[in-house]
Parts: structure tokens; C-alpha cells; sequence
RNA sequence: GUCCCCAUCGUCUAGCCUGGUCUAGGACAUCAGAUUUUCGAUCUGACGACGCGGGUUCGAAUCCCGCUGGGGACGCCA
């Protein structure tokens, strides 16, 4: 048996959120620190509120986050019986009582619970503080709190890492695990992820599932490393960490005990670092899709160009939103001039014809030269012709095939926009 | 309301356990400068925090107490 091992044990009744992610991540990096397991067990003892498609989408998520799990999963609408088993004998020893067809157990009184957290220390509290609990309920599912100690000892549980809310339940847990006669787990209760105004992270603070994450182009590196860093550093100052340097780091002791707030500008920072580093060909995997999806693009849009165009946006952008947002005129057919462009920038009739005339310039390379290095050879023997100062003609170029002030250098978006449409776009100003 | 948890820049944090090296370090964001055909990236710099009050001590961000503030839990939901 492993030294440790641990679980995540998520509901089946919403999408994976990001505040449950990072507690199946702590979990799991620890349980990969020490050498130990990752158990998932799915607490689908509410049929009516479990759903199948909330159970593939928190293990499509967690896949995709990339934590992997040991061995089965469990359900624990198949362990019925068991806990079953376990109430009847609180029933025989007098240690619970029927209350209707439901089961409850009687807590003793007078006690106090004390035991030792991971992150918080020592935590105490009286068991007079404490109602009797519902072990088993009228329609014979077992409660939350029950289910919970019966499973994590049977299957030998040895940490409990799980979020703040759940301190008020470990008390009524170990009285529990005392009534059973069996051995509780070690407690590590991590702090919550908070919204901007302060409340425990929800829907209406926008998106909170893991997967809507995805599905705005945030990589997996980007989000594990940033959700570790709420609450937890790896020390010397260091911020990006991922991988096996992140397992081999972590540490369950050096959790803080201070919920965060969640900021997005933080993880948006940390997504275009992993961007700019990331393997071209997995980054047109993740964004196409959403070009495709925007109307853009169509999917058999030239893989090779697109890699052009992201290498080129790579160090521009945070999440695929974003890249839409800044790379629309690429692939638009034609230009959409933001508010007053035009007007600042094209309206005289000498910067119309010059440009009417590089068109025809680019009109005379073949499409096979129409090449940043050539375009831009052509520009300046046409500048030097013309005798006009450089960025005098350059930003108007700008603008007058992208619409906007501001792009990545002019060249290379004449490239990735074709010779076609850039001919087109200044003959037609 | 009752019980529990928490408290360093706007945000994430380092430092706290083992008091002095802290005129409190880093990162995001913001602002300014450099660079650039624009933006971005990059580099420089600026702004900006130990919640308050008592102790203990030669000395407290660090230890103790109180207060205040914030959060969480009080379901036959999980």
C-alpha cells in the first residue's frame, strides 16, 4: 500500500470548476511529489441532480489539465450497500437511531474535537457545537458526511486535501471515523479562490469552468500553473513553473493559509508566456478551431500559412479571443476601418495614388516572391523613386490594408494576407 | 445570530515557525523613459503594503492578547 494516497472526489451535478481544478491539482501534486496515488471517486449519490454529460466534462477537463489518475474510478451510487452495512451497525451499537425511514447519528456531547491540519495546524472545536447527523436518508442514499468517511477509509485514504469550506464538516467527519472504530485520514483544508468583490468564486463572476478556459484558448500549462500559484510559491522569486520541476517543488506544508482573489490579468500574463514558447503546431490546434468557429476562417484554411500567422501574433496575444480580435483583417475579404482611420490617414489624394501605385508594384511580383523580404525590397526602391520619407508612406500602408494603427510589422502581415487581397485592398482606396 | 478560518503593495506572493541582515523582496496591473515603420516584445525607472491597539523584548512584519475587518459553515446538497 502506498505511503500516500489521496483523492479527488468530485460531484457529478455541475461543470469542473476552477476552484474544485486546483483542489484535484494540489492533490494530485502532492500524491505525484511523494510517489504516491491519485484516486478519483465520483459522489454521484444525488441521481437527480447527477448528470452524465457533467461527469464527461470534469473528466475531459481533468484529462486535458492533465491530471492523470491510479487505478478505477469509483461511483459511489454503487456502494450503496456498504454504507448500508456501516449504518446498520451504528444502529446495532446504538450509536445512531431511525428517525422516520431515515438513519441519523447521535453525536455524543461534551467532546472536544481537536485535530491537526496540514496547512492549518491545530483546529478544535467542541462537539456540543454539533447537531446530530443524518447518515442515511428516507429514500435509503447516504449523505454527504457519511458516504465521505465510509469511502475514504475503505479505501484507504491517507491525506484529505479538500478546500476551507469543508473545516465545519471534519469534526462531524471524525466523530465519525471514532463511532467506526477506524483510523481518519491527515487534513489539509487549503484556502478558496475568491471573486474580485470577495465571495467565494461562482458563475456570477464570470467564467468559472475549467473548460470554458479551454474553449477561450487558455493552454493547460498556463492554467495549472497559474491556479498553484493562488496559494502556493516555489520560492527565489520564481513564477512560471510547470511539469515535472513543479511536482518535484511542491510542497503540501508551503500552501498558504490566505484565500485569493482570482485575477485574470495574472493568468492572462502567464498564458502568453506559454504561448510564445509553445509548439506551433499544438498552438494552430488550439486556435483555428475558435477562427473556424468565429466564421474567419474555413477548416481547410492553409495549415502552413496559419503557422506563419501565428508565429508572427505570438508575442501579441493572451488567448484566442484576443488573436481573433487582433488578426480579423487577415482573413476578412475586405478592410473595415476603425472609426476615423481612413479619414486621418487616407484621405489625401497624393498618399491615394502613391498607393495606388505600389499596388501596382506588388501587382508585378509573382505570387511566389510575394514574400516579406521582396515586399519590402519593392517598397523601398519605390519609396527612394517616389522621394518620400519612409513612414510616411509606411503607415498609411498600415493602414490602409489593415484598417488599424497598429499591427505586427507591415511586411509580414502583407505577406500572410496574400498578394491578391492586398492588390485589391489599396486599388480600391 | 452561533461556530470556525484568515489578515504584508490594487491583485498574487517572499519574509513569519527558528525576533535583529526588512529604510519589507519579486510578479501582475498601472504610469514614465529607451528602443521600434505602428503595436507588441524587450530593457530601465516610478508608484505602491506589514489593518488597529495593547503587551513580551535591548529590539516585532515576525511571539502573545484584544479589537476591527474579510471569508466560510450552519440541508435527508455535495
Amino acid at each position: 500500500m502506498a505511503e500516500v494516497r489521496v483523492r479527488f472526489a468530485p460531484s457529478p451535478t455541475g461543470y469542473l470548476h476552477l476552484g474544485s481544478a486546483r483542489t484535484a491539482l494540489f492533490n494530485w501534486l502532492y500524491a505525484r511529489n511523494r510517489g504516491g496515488e491519485f484516486i478519483l471517486r465520483i459522489e454521484d449519490t444525488d441521481a437527480v441532480r447527477s448528470k452524465k454529460e457533467y461527469l464527461d466534462e470534469i473528466l475531459d477537463s481533468l484529462q486535458w489539465l492533465g491530471l492523470n489518475w491510479d487505478g478505477e474510478t469509483y461511483f459511489q451510487s454503487k456502494r450503496f450497500d456498504i454504507y448500508r452495512k456501516y449504518a446498520d451497525k451504528l444502529l446495532e451499537e446504538g450509536k445512531a437511531y431511525r428517525d422516520g425511514n431515515a438513519i441519523a447519528f447521535k453525536m455524543p456531547k461534551g467532546e472536544c474535537v481537536s485535530f491537526y491540519d496540514m496547512v492549518h495546524d491545530k483546529i478544535e472545536i467542541n462537539t456540543d457545537e454539533l447537531k446530530d447527523e443524518v447518515l442515511i436518508k428516507s429514500d435509503g442514499t447516504p449523505t454527504y458526511n457519511f458516504a465521505c468517511v465510509i469511502d475514504d477509509a475503505d479505501l484507504k485514504i491517507t491525506h484529505i486535501i479538500r478546500g476551507d469550506d469543508h473545516i465545519p464538516n471534519t469534526p462531524k467527519q471524525f466523530m465519525l471515523y471514532k463511532a467506526l472504530g477506524l483510523q481518519p485520514p491527515k487534513f489539509a483544508h487549503m484556502p478558496l479562490i475568491l471573486g474580485p468583490d470577495k465571495a467565494k468564486l461562482s458563475k456570477r463572476h464570470g467564467a468559472t469552468a475549467v473548460a470554458e478556459y479551454r474553449r477561450m484558448g487558455y493552454l493547460p500549462e498556463a492554467l495549472v500553473n497559474y491556479m498553484v500559484l493562488l496559494g502556493w510559491s516555489p520560492g527565489n522569486n520564481r513564477e512560471l513553473i510547470c511539469g515535472e520541476e513543479l511536482i518535484k517543488k511542491f510542497s503540501i506544508k508551503s500552501v498558504g493559509k490566505v484565500q485569493s482573489i482570482f485575477n485574470i490579468d495574472k493568468l492572462n500574463w502567464l498564458n502568453s508566456q506559454y504561448i510564445r514558447n509553445y509548439d506551433p503546431n499544438k498552438l494552430c490546434d488550439i486556435i483555428m478551431p475558435r477562427l473556424v468557429e468565429a466564421g474567419l476562417v474555413k477548416e481547410d484554411f492553409d495549415k502552413t500559412r496559419f503557422k506563419k500567422i501565428i508565429e508572427l501574433f505570438k508575442t501579441r496575444f493572451s488567448n484566442a479571443e484576443d488573436f481573433i480580435q487582433k488578426s480579423a483583417y487577415l482573413f476578412r475579404e475586405d478592410v473595415a476601418y476603425e472609426e476615423g482611420m481612413r479619414e486621418q490617414f487616407l484621405n489625401d489624394k497624393r498618399i491615394q495614388k502613391i498607393l495606388k501605385d505600389l499596388a501596382g508594384r506588388f501587382d508585378g511580383i509573382k505570387e511566389k516572391d510575394f514574400i516579406s523580404k521582396t515586399i519590402e525590397e519593392a517598397t523601398r526602391s519605390f519609396i527612394a523613386e517616389v522621394g518620400i520619407e519612409g513612414k510616411d508612406l509606411i503607415h498609411p500602408l498600415r493602414v490602409a490594408v489593415t484598417g488599424q494603427t497598429v499591427s505586427p510589422p507591415v511586411f509580414d502581415v502583407l505577406e500572410v494576407i496574400g498578394k491578391e487581397k492586398v492588390v485589391k485592398r489599396l486599388s480600391s482606396l
